[in-house]
DNA sequence: TTTGACAGGTCAACAGCGTTTACATATACC
DNA sequence: GGTATATGTAAACGCTGTTGACCTGTCAAA
C-alpha cells in the first residue's frame, strides 16, 4: 500500500479499480489459503484488503467469482495431460498420490479441504468437466473417449473424496511407489476397451 | 390432531412430543425428497409440519440432525457388504450402476444430488467412514484391510462425484453389463496385495 | 379445589451471511 | 468552470440457522 514498487515493465498501479481488484485478490488467496473458504466471510476479505463489501461484488460479481478468477490460472492437472501418452496414466496416479499427500499449493491444499461448499463446487463442477474431462476425452479418443475419462476422473476424484472424509491414512501409510503402482493400474483398466463381452481381457489399452 | 386413536400395540399418537417429531421427520423427509436439502429451510419444515420452527432445534439439535435422523435408518450400502464374499465386489459394482442409473429411493436420489452442502457433507463424513470404510475394513480383513476398504471406496465416491459435477451420461450410455462388469474388474483390483513388488501380479484376493 | 411443577409449544429476537441500493467523492474530460 | 463518469462508501435487504424468554395445557400432590 506503500511500496508502489514499479519492477519494469509490469504495471503495478496501488490505486484504481486495478489495484483494488488486486488486493482483494490476494486478500482472498490469503485468507482461503489459511482459513478454508466457508470459514472466510465475504466482509472478512473486504476488511482484510481495506476496502468496502460492496466491492467484492462490483468487481468480481459475488463471492464465487474470486474462487474462480483465483482458479483461472492454474489448471485442475496443470501440464498432466498434456506429454507423453505411454505414460499419462503414471503421471496422473503420481499426481493423485502427491494429492493424497497434500502436496501441492497452499491454496490448492486449502480448497480441497473445503471440498463440499456449494460455492466450491459450483465452481469446481464447470472445472472438473473443462478442465479434465474434457482434454481427457480429446486426448484419447474415440467413441469411447468420454466414457474412458468419466471413469479415470472418477477414480481421480473418488481418492480426493476419501482423504477428506475419512484422511485416507490408511492408504498414505502404503508404500509411496506401490501405491503409485496400483493406481496406475486402476487408470489403466479404465482404459480398456468396451467393445468385447470378454469381461477379463487383455490389457488393449488405446 | 384430535383423534387420540390407540391403535392397540402400536403406539402411534398424533399428539404430544414423539407425534410432533415424527410429523417434523416427514415434513423434513418429503420437502428434501423433492427440493434437496439446501433449498429447504428450517422455517420451511415446520411451516409444512404445522409446528414452530424452535422445535426443530429443540427435538433434533438442528437441521443437520434431522439429516443424521433419517439416515440412520438405512444404511450407505444397505445389505451389501455382508453376504457372499465371492460376489461382494459384483454387488458393489451391481450398487454403483444402479446408483449411477438413478435409481434407489426418492431420498436417496435428491441427497445424492444435494451432496455438496456442509452439512450433508460433515453427516456423510461420518457415515461413510462408520458405514462404509469400517465395515469393509472389518469384511475384508488383514493388515492393508482398510487401505483396500478405501481404494474401493474412493471408486465407489468417485462415480457419484462424476455423476454429480458431469452427469456422467457417457457411462450411462454404455452397456450395463459391461459397465457393471468393469466397476467390477476395478474393484477387484482394489483388493489385490500391495505386498509384492511385482506390479503385475496374480489376483491375491483376500 | 387449589396449588405447583413441568412438558409441550410459541414468539420474537440474535447474529451472521451474501448481496444490493442509494449516496458521496474523486478523477478526467470538454 | 462545469459536468459526466469511474471509484468507493454506508446502510440496508432478505435470508439463514439458532436461542432464550414466555405462555399453556396437563397432571399430581396437598
Amino acid at each position: 500500500m506503500d511500496h508502489p514498487e514499479e519492477t519494469g515493465g509490469d504495471p503495478g498501479p496501488t490505486r484504481g479499480r486495478e489495484a483494488t481488484k488486486a488486493r482483494i485478490l490476494a486478500s482472498a488467496k490469503e485468507l482461503f489459503t489459511n482459513e478454508g473458504y466457508g470459514s472466510v466471510s465475504s466482509r472478512m476479505i473486504a476488511s482484510h484488503a481495506g476496502v468496502n463489501v460492496a466491492l467484492i461484488n462490483r468487481y468480481f460479481g459475488a463471492k464465487r467469482g474470486l474462487l474462480t478468477e483465483l482458479l483461472r490460472a492454474d489448471g485442475v492437472f496443470p501440464g498432466l495431460i498434456e506429454g507423453d501418452p505411454a505414460t499419462l496414466t503414471r503421471r496422473l496416479a503420481e499426481h493423485a498420490v502427491s494429492r493424497l499427500h497434500g502436496e501441492g499449493t497452499a491454496l490448492q491444499r486449502a480448497l480441497d479441504d473445503s471440498a463440499g461448499d456449494p460455492d466450491l463446487q459450483k465452481v469446481y463442477q464447470g472445472r472438473i468437466t473443462t478442465a479434465m474431462i474434457d482434454p481427457l476425452t480429446a486426448y484419447l479418443g474415440g467413441d469411447d473417449a468420454r466414457a474412458h475419462a468419466s471413469l479415470m476422473s472418477a477414480v481421480m476424484l473418488g481418492l480426493t473424496r476419501v482423504r477428506l472424509v475419512e484422511g485416507a491414512t490408511a492408504l498414505r501409510a502404503l508404500d509411496r511407489e506401490r501405491l503409485t503402482d496400483r493406481l496406475q493400474a486402476l487408470l489403466d483398466l479404465c482404459l480398456d476397451g468396451f467393445g468385447e463381452p470378454e469381461d477379463d481381457g487383455e490389457p488393449g489399452r488405446g
